[in-house]
DNA sequence: TTCATATATAAGCATATCCTTATATAGCTT
DNA sequence: AAGCTATATAAGGATATGCTTATATATGAA
């Protein structure tokens, strides 16, 4: 059972619009480190160090490709994440940009 | 349609372990100020302050009668809300506590 | 009106958060 | 091994958060 610590950890990891950008984008698909930081527009440590809180709340997981990073969606011990994530802005144009701008590429 | 301000406000009012006490407590049913303070064993102000933050991240409605105010849980607003609630810690003991205490009486 | 009680607000302090720049680590490629 | 790229960590500063004590406001009762 999630006890009040991790729920608090949890909710304080959803409750930064930063965050809630990066989730939403993992939710039209896996990105790796880099892609963020092209889409959000700040600096990489920045973004590193918003992964390592969400990978705390267990609400991504991550998987190493050489040397890119994929981080992806998992919310699965938070029985309420799926109703959740239903609520977050649809961001698919931002990730289609990122395409068209070839960005993307660079890491596949 | 809740934007990224409106969500982030909602977890960041959820991600303290205080509050989901304060929460908690409300699902099993309406309590004031003061009972919550008896309860938390914190002072009034800080429960107050929380009450702030809770209700205006319209999570909590307020009803005045007489010198007390009552708070409910009101998430209506969040699609999640009521799955989330039923994440909560079951604190129905700590109720009957505070009525074996006689401490509600009180306010009725 | 005066007093008592319930709640809210103000001010101040300790700690947490989020960003930045600088540096370290890890994996490719040559 | 040397150099390049992707990511992580460290350090520091500005701002936010959560608590406390002190004070203000609001309601009910005498």
């Amino acid at each position: 059972m999630l006890d009040w610590d991790q729920l608090a950890e949890c909710h304080k990891a959803l409750g930064d619009k930063t965050r809630l950008h990066i989730l939403s984008l993992l939710k039209v698909e896996e990105l790796c480190v880099c892609e963020i930081v092209e889409v959000l527009q700040i600096t990489q440590p920045a973004v590193s160090q918003h992964m390592r809180k969400l990978k705390t709340a267990k609400l991504v997981r991550e998987r190493r490709n050489g040397q890119w990073i994929f981080y992806s969606l998992d919310g699965s011990i938070y029985p309420f994440f799926e109703s959740i994530v239903q609520t977050f802005p649809d961001v698919r144009n931002e990730i289609e940009e990122l395409k068209k701008k070839g960005l993307r590429v660079l890491c596949n």
